[in-house]
DNA sequence: CTTATTGCAAACGGTTTGCAGGATA
DNA sequence: TATCCTGCAAACCGTTTGCAATAAG
């Protein structure tokens, strides 16, 4: 979870940099981003964002996650459920997700063995690794169910 | 590359099981989608298809690939641009994309090394695997190009 | 002759865009 | 005040569906 203040400096520096203006709407926004260390869709992003800012529709959110990702402190993300998700970017962090089918929990990991034999794959064929998208899914055991789940109430968001 | 009489043989058991008919539609996309080893995209199933069979529309590439898909011989594929993409599917086969950003080409790979430390990661969470996506992202080397550039003229496909 | 299939056009769901009014610097 | 931003509604794009006409068994 990287920290809020280093994402709010980043979004300052790139909208100073391209004279865009601060506004009700995007500081909500953020605040309900950064808070979240979920992979929030747009229409959650949506309502919660309607609570604090009545009248806000989908095209303010739309535009404003778009200028996150290109301020880079917003990553977006494509399970396969046809719904975009973003999540807060701390530049230089890297992990793929794990997608528990019982109980819809996305978690985050990072392998290095797997990292380094990406690399290899792309180089066998001649290619240098941009980078990669590696989605696992996975079903809770029985009867323990996930670490997730083993944990429900702990957890908040 | 699944041999064709297989495929064709998986077909027919699937359409007799579920009192389905057989069409030139069906013959003439079936055709297309296993004489390519490529990834195909629904816009290209259907430019070659309406050469053998003038008139055939989305509806029916779309209906059809669902029915392969149904039938476990063909496997469908989203990649980052927002285009479903079908291949042919040899049960029990499996593999992961490898794309090249500059030339477009789609390589596969396996790599069991990878595959263990999946199900390894998923165990660590109390998740069994079910399945996965994993899809690298390269650019050619310069100033080589990849092993598909490099064979350039060898391929038809 | 019965049932499945086709092609068309309309509907869909998520996302993007044009525009006139409203907010920010 | 000049410019950017917002909200709305309409446009978009890939995909799905209802329907009447057509073809397969």
């Amino acid at each position: 979870m990287p920290d809020r203040a280093a994402l709010q400096q980043r979004l300052n520096a790139y909208m100073a940099a391209h004279g865009l203006k601060q506004t009700r709407q995007r500081q909500v926004l953020f605040d309900i981003f950064v808070a979240s260390d979920a992979h929030l869709a747009v229409e959650e992003l949506l309502v919660r964002a309607q609570v604090r800012a009545p009248g806000i529709g989908y095209a303010t959110v739309y535009r404003t996650l778009k200028l996150f990702t290109e301020a880079g402190i917003a990553l977006e993300r494509r399970f396969q459920d046809g719904q975009t998700r973003y999540e807060a970017w701390a530049k230089g962090e890297h992990h793929d997700h794990l997608i528990c089918r019982t109980c819809g929990h996305i978690f985050e990991f990072e392998d290095d063995v797997i990292e380094a034999r990406q690399a290899e794959v792309a180089r066998t064929r001649g290619l240098t690794l941009v980078s990669h998208r590696h989605d696992i899914y996975g079903e809770c055991m029985e009867p323990e169910g996930c670490t997730w789940r083993a944990a429900a109430g702990a957890h908040k968001d």
